[in-house]
DNA sequence: GATGAATGAGAATTCATTCAT
DNA sequence: AATGAATGAATTCTCATTCAT
């Protein structure tokens, strides 16, 4: 991967992130990652293969996280990783997230296999924990975590998201 | 407004908030609603304008339902009729609803003030509750909500509302 | 003629004028004569009806003018006259004399004809004073008058008419 | 500058002088140049571009006569010379003075300040050569001169461009 | 690998014009 | 006479993509 490569994938990530795919166009994403049009074609393809390219490589940071929570021994600890999980994003993952968000809201590009593997470990800590309805709990913190990521990735200056981590655990964690 | 002009909006509501705004040519919603293109501008003078004519027509739809809400007498249901509005939004108007999730996710069209009357409502009954933050608990629920409409929105098979209601209410009515 | 058509004329003649026949649309005018846009095509057929309806105004109003030249007895006075007409048309007709000024640059619309009459009047008098080539002395006068037309109707603050014309007379006239 | 650069330039000047500005689509612009529509705008951005660029080419082709002029030496022979410009316009040319002309009529263009150096010209000569009002008489000059260009520009193969010269000649040369 | 000129399809928008009322 | 809704063709402009260098 050449650096010109990297900069291509990381303004687009930028950019699909904040604006929307269909609303960035490959001509500012050259002129923003200081390249020629054409080389986007080149090692990409077509928009739709760099749109790929941007998600793998996010995942790419991103299983290593799902990876450390798994082998968390404490069944509790586990879910409770999870409930936290928009809490504890790196401000520099904040754009790949976004861009999964924003991409859930459009038919075209839905996949709803992505939060499978998050559920599972739910459902089987849960189930670990006793839960009558272990599937339906875990239906619900993932309603939960959508929540949280939604006013973690959008918060404005008004929101402050230590707080909002606070009194959440108020709630949870005695 | 003659049928044409609701034909528009109803068709571009649809399109938008199942395909995105810039993912939808005008020429497919004139096709769709079966009017010239044309028409379109004359009628809202351009694409943002009518954007900005179907959130409207949406939003006089929705604030009956959050005059409701006010109106009722118990601050606890208050509380709960607004964590629960996700649920209890009809078929007809989850285009709507998309639509406003689905632009959140856009810098261009994030509009910060839609969600402040309700949140202004839970503070005031998480007060009168006697809550020690009031503010930070209205953060927390407004979170909730967000999560709650994701997954109701965007609802595939696999999820039964129903049951997501269920395990949420018993947690928080006894 | 109703009082709606002569505003429609009117604010044709000044639109077209200042902007150019195609840069004027029937919209335009519609708004700007406080009138409905389809008025425009049930009085004048189409848009080229307009203008020719247009340009019959302002001749109507320009034909007693020469007129009048015609008449006087003295034909070096003759003369005299048609070489400062520009400096004697009113500010209110400057907008019919810069449209005609506008379509003299247009292929479309060119008519070498209307100066016509004004070099017949030229070149009789010329003729009557003994000038050896009074044709060739005609052209060059009409020259001239296109020059002061263009100085005269496009004036800008800078360029002081009254002056301009004592200049020329100084030149001319003992 | 690409050779389809140049066709696109050339092209246009030669029919935005002959129909005006707003008369020419980009589209016959594309055609008549044998090239792209789409080329035009990403070598000028837009139709307002693609004008000033062809104004700008124009106006390289012109400044050097200007220059010549005034390394005259002799003061009389620059003004002679200013104001029989518009007889040594090189056909070639026509094209552009047509532009320039037809442009100053657009309220949109009237660009005030193109004339200014050829006055200032005149003015100074003019004072050279002991005139009273030599800003009185620059003014009237340059309106011969705008008179002079409308009839050669516009001129239909009646008018005798060589006579006219003649005829100015025996006025103002003994 | 990288550039930038070039394309053609399609997007948003404008416009003259028609027609029912 | 007058309106205003509606149209469809044309116009300006954008965009993903290709290709020669």
């Amino acid at each position: 991967m050449t650096d010109k490569q990297v900069a291509i994938l990381q303004t687009a990530l930028e950019l699909f992130s904040n604006k929307g795919f269909y609303a960035v166009s490959t001509n500012l994403i050259a002129k923003e990652a200081g390249v020629s049009e054409g080389l986007i074609f080149r090692h990409f393809q077509n928009k739709v293969g760099l749109l790929n390219a941007v998600m793998q490589m996010g995942k790419e940071k991103v299983e290593p996280l799902l990876a450390s929570i798994i082998e968390l021994p404490d069944s509790a600890k586990r879910v409770q990783a999870i409930m936290e999980l928009p809490f504890h994003i790196g401000e520099q993952d904040y754009p790949f997230w976004r861009l999964i968000y924003s991409l859930k809201w459009q038919n075209d590009f839905y996949d709803d296999e992505m939060s499978k593997p998050t559920k599972d470990i739910l459902v089987k800590a849960l189930t670990e924990l006793k839960y009558a309805d272990a599937d339906a709990e875990a239906d619900l913190i993932m309603s939960y975590v959508d929540g949280f990521a939604t006013t973690v990735l959008l918060k404005r200056d008004s929101i402050n998201t230590a707080k909002l981590l606070e009194t959440l655990r108020k709630k949870y964690i005695q």
